[in-house]
DNA sequence: TTTGACTCCGTAGTCAGGTACGGAAGTAAG
DNA sequence: CTTACTTCCGTACCTGACTACGGAGTCAAA
């Protein structure tokens, strides 16, 4: 592990996250990042670990869990409600699969649509795409909840 | 198919869909729903096609597609832009598989995360969650666009 | 030691995706 | 024909997740 990158400014860090300045500090009041102490009447310096957590939270939003469930999920980290821990991720691996389920139905129907739709030159020859209506409409009985 | 549900009000298809009618309003005023026409001075009728996009858009949404997106996944559905069409759908799955590929990651480490956490009397055994920060951090180089 | 960029912090605005409200008009049951 | 329930349509409001703004303080290079 580089400690290269030690104590770098909100600024830095934003840049290091690929995200904004305004978004951090929108996290810090979500409670998601930490706020560090800042020398008396200097400026807030963050480290590695930081950029690592903004990373998890951008690619757990991009899998499709909310701030809220962000939060939940960071929760786990620090070791010391084993038990509500275990229970949450289990939880979460529940959503997880049935959002694989659901995105593995929707792939196939898209290969499918994508195998079929070989039609270049003729338009009318194209209707397999009401499948999606039929293929999907059928998939999750009760989406999230 | 049955033709047994022609004709239905907003409310029952509301109903049917298992939405609220000021949702269904809504998608027609964002042009994913058609406005049917109403017999002079009346009142509009639904079918069970609406039914279906109903479903369809529901569905799509839960797979984490915009309403926007979901737009362009409609208009695949009249057949007249087949190579548009096409070129979209590849996309979207191009979407979805990163979308699997992540969250099969986060499966991965959760149910791993789960196995290892059978240490209801040591909180101090369950630091393996940290997992969660580098297994992910790696994963999309380029979460949506 | 001044200047320009950046930080801090609070508050306000934005956008997506709904949800609620309210009055007028249609409709169905008694 | 009245009463109760809907529909219609417009506008307003709400939540989640940012994004922008503004004034005061900090810091580092010239």
């Amino acid at each position: 592990m580089p400690e290269a990158t030690k104590s770098m400014t909100i600024g830095t860090l934003a840049k290091m996250a690929d995200t904004h300045v305004e978004t951090i500090r929108y996290y810090q009041r979500r409670g998601l990042v930490e706020v560090p102490d800042k020398p008396f009447g200097g400026i807030r310096r963050y480290d590695e670990k930081a950029v690592a957590r903004l990373h998890f939270i951008r690619s757990a939003q991009w899998l499709g869990f909310s701030l809220e469930e962000v939060g939940e999920l960071l929760k786990l980290e620090d070791g010391t409600h084993c038990d509500e821990a275990r229970t949450l991720a289990e939880h979460k691996l529940g959503d997880v699969r049935s959002k694989i389920a659901g995105l593995q139905k929707m792939e196939a129907t898209l290969d499918d649509l994508v195998g079929r739709c070989r039609c270049s030159r003729d338009p009318q020859r194209c209707p397999m795409i009401h499948s999606l209506y039929t293929d999907l409409s059928d998939a999750p009985e009760n989406p999230d909840t």
